[in-house]
DNA sequence: TTTTGAGTTGTTCGA
DNA sequence: GTCGAACAACTCAAA
């Protein structure tokens, strides 16, 4: 039998521009690419027609046609990672294993153990850079610890993006020219991937986005992004940096050109992904621990009817219908609905965060939890707890002509609408109650 | 070490 | 209708 190379596929899903694999393939060993299904994450999801799962599905369909073109195979298995490798080692005689390095607490975790696994067999285990520009550790403070603001870690970011750019220091800052060494994919029969059913999961109806984005869309991005009802206001391709269906690195050096303000959206992602590899106490835990005074009110009826879209305030209500509906949110209305469910409703941010974690397409551990903590006022640059969004005034200044509030809440002004659930100026005084008591300020 | 300037996305009140 | 101040002081980053 002879030694082959492997390359896991984990949220990196696409063959072009893909740092792990170009290293893989560049070897020039043959490269067996693999997917697992992994069971400790499907085996939680709670909707069996989640639209994720499907996404994941095509997508890799779409990968393993494209690798029996080459003829070569993508291996997908499902099952526990660990069990998974273990099966792998009986099967191949594996000489190196290659991915891109993932920063999420349970990833860090998994990826320990099959290295421990694998080197005890004499195997090397090599992790890349691809899921973000700058790594956690590549952008620190001038004492080498991290930054826990923004706006100075984007001047940091960016002024490290300039001078890698003008030295060159990174050839590879951009793009890695994967399908240069194609050829040297393992040459193998088609390998049968399991269906959805066998997964116990069905086909979703919710649609994707598409990858490709006008340039407009782009460089209208600054004006445009606050507004709901804008059909192509934002890019939408949350869910495709998400699982890796495209490149950072493209998008990174595209929007320097075309628009600085959705570069920054980008920078906090990286800021985000920074701070959940740095302190990943934030899962499940206020980055500042002094909010865990906050007593929530934590009703679970007016929780279903956040969930639901049945507050009474229609910019809330259209935001979670839109979510249920389609998987996707406008930002400008995730602060909206987020705020309302912290500071209106005084429920704990973290039922809010499990809801979007359960139905956004888009949904990513660090920058879900560090806009809920942001929404709650308790994470690293947050909003400070007075500020409550008025869902009223948003609308009237987001929706002007309440298109995006009619498209989601038709019956919003015919009467059929429900009453309010709670009273805005009261809820706020209640919520700025709430908070000094629990900030001893009362 | 101390000081200084600044901090994603807001709202309300009163002049 | 428009504008500035108050909200509440706090923490961070860098000089």
């Amino acid at each position: 039998m002879d030694t082959i190379n492997i390359f896991w596929f984990r949220r990196d899903l696409r063959l072009e521009d893909n740092a792990g694999l170009y290293h893989a393939l560049k070897q020039g060993q043959a490269v067996l690419p693999i997917f697992i299904f992994d069971r400790e994450i499907l085996d939680k999801l709670k909707d069996k027609d989640d639209a994720r799962v499907s996404f994941l599905h095509q997508t890799l369909a779409n990968i393993q046609s494209k690798l029996n073109e080459l003829g070569s195979s993508l291996q997908i298995s499902y099952g526990k990672p660990v069990e998974v490798w273990k099966e792998l080692l009986q099967q191949y005689k594996i000489g190196q294993v290659f991915t891109n390095r993932d920063y999420e607490p349970y990833a860090k975790e998994r990826d320990a153990q099959i290295k421990d696994l694998l080197e005890k067999k004499n195997i090397s285990f090599h992790t890349y850079k691809d899921h973000v520009i700058f790594e956690s550790t590549e952008v620190l403070k001038k004492d080498g610890t991290p930054y826990t603001v923004f706006t100075p870690y984007s001047k940091k970011w960016l002024a490290k993006l300039d001078t890698q750019q003008k030295e060159k220091i990174s050839y590879f800052l951009y793009s890695y020219p994967t399908e240069k060494y194609f050829s040297n994919f393992y040459k193998t029969d088609p390998i049968a991937m399991p269906s959805l059913a066998q997964m116990g999961f069905e086909p979703s109806p919710i649609k994707i986005p598409s990858t490709v984005v006008a340039q407009k869309v782009i460089k209208d991005y600054t004006e445009n992004r606050n507004f709901p009802a804008i059909p192509n206001g934002t890019s939408r391709l949350g869910i495709h940096f998400r699982f890796g269906t495209i490149s950072i690195r493209a998008k990174a050096q595209k929007s320097r050109k075309l628009n600085k303000t959705y570069l920054n959206e980008l920078i906090w992602r990286d800021f985000y992904s920074m701070i959940l590899d740095q302190f990943p106490h934030v899962v499940g835990n206020c980055f500042r621990d002094k909010y865990e005074a906050v007593v929530w009110r934590n009703d679970a009826k007016e929780f279903e009817a956040w969930c639901l879209g049945q507050t009474g305030y229609p910019m809330v209500d259209a935001g979670m219908r839109e979510l249920n509906a389609t998987g996707f949110m406008h930002n400008r209305v995730r602060m909206v609905v987020a705020s309302f469910l912290v500071k209106h409703l005084l429920i704990d941010w973290r039922w809010g965060e499990a809801y979007f974690a359960r139905k956004l397409l888009d949904f990513d551990l660090a920058s879900n939890n560090g806009g809920w903590q942001w929404a709650a006022g308790c994470g690293t640059d947050a909003a400070p707890y007075f500020r409550i969004f008025n869902p009223t005034s948003q609308m009237e200044k987001f929706d002007k002509e309440k298109k995006y509030v009619k498209k989601w809440v038709p019956e919003y002004g015919t009467g059929q609408y429900v009453q309010p659930i709670v009273d805005h100026k009261k809820a706020r005084q209640r919520c700025l109650d709430t908070y000094k008591k629990a900030l001893g300020k009362a």
